[in-house]
DNA sequence: TATCCCGATGAAACAAACTTGCGTTTCGCA
DNA sequence: TGCGAAACGCAAGTTTGTTTCATCGGGATA
């Protein structure tokens, strides 16, 4: 459970803001960019990593330079509702690497998922394994990315 | 345009593997990981960032630390699929800062968007502005995010 | 088979960035 | 007015990133 974040400033925003967009920049242009020195910068940064507020410090690797071309969108409904079903659900969705994004969902579905795969071969293969395998299953609709127009975990900040 | 990538050894991949969980892992960590220099390494990362297959470095937000803690999904139907109209329509999405994901798809719509807001009034708001406020949207379907069971861009790697 | 060339490597030197300690400032509150 | 907590900047120390350079195969060619 991460710490109870104490809210941020307007300077922990702007450094989210470019954090967020390249976190390779060195603390001493954070600095500069937000009127802090660098140890400064460097301090609420540890502090926003040690509560929370960041999650993690990723590379975002190119899905097509490593053989996963496809992007595939899946929308399932299950047969019952039951709380151990989902959970059974959710944690085998979350076990498979190609499920990329998993969410559970309110509406005319009960999961969305969005999952790489090589080819439409590895998809087939893939529902079988998900979702004909498993009884709990009632249906499930697919939707294949022609072109992935915005993709990223870029959260919007107040100002 | 990135430049076209040779292909990847079992090298780039297991370092490749470590940066997409985390890119603050020191070089000299990754070449004991993985057996070559920090130099080795260093090289590799920089090739794959300019070739491309690093698509970017960033750190992860937690969208409820800074006031989004709604996600929301979206299916988008249009009206016409005239091309001028479906780039209008990416290129509007791609501009809207709370649209964290546009996928252009095929099937049963047309776009799937992955958003982030403050509160169901703001997703309101916004609703208005994208699908009221085009008259190109035949309609749209909304699924609110219960729990964000798995997300990331994790990619998986080929052995 | 010998030779040349190319690409990649590791060791070491170097530069840059990160991290810590410390004295100072600011600000809220008694 | 005085006290304490929290955050700051500077400067020193440490770690990490980067460049240089000599070397090591692997393949193509003569």
């Amino acid at each position: 459970m991460p710490p109870s974040s104490p809210s941020l400033d307007s300077f922990d925003l702007a450094i989210l803001a470019i954090l967020q967009r390249d976190n390779t920049t060195p603390q001493r242009l954070i600095g500069e960019a937000v009127n802090l020195s660098a140890p400064a910068v460097q301090r609420r940064i540890k502090r926003m990593e040690q509560t929370g507020v960041v999650a993690g410090n990723v590379a975002i690797i190119e899905p097509a330079a490593v053989g996963q071309p496809i992007t595939i969108f899946v929308e399932v409904e299950l047969e019952s509702e039951r709380t151990e079903l989902i959970d059974a659900a959710k944690r085998q969705f979350s076990q498979t690497p190609e499920v990329q994004q998993c969410y559970y969902v309110t509406g005319e579905a009960d999961f969305i998922l969005v999952i790489t795969v090589a080819d439409m071969g590895a998809y087939e293969a893939l529902t079988r394994k998900l979702f004909f395998g498993s009884n709990n299953v009632r249906k499930f609709r697919t939707f294949v990315a022609m072109d992935r127009v915005k993709v990223g975990l870029t959260v919007p900040l107040p100002d």
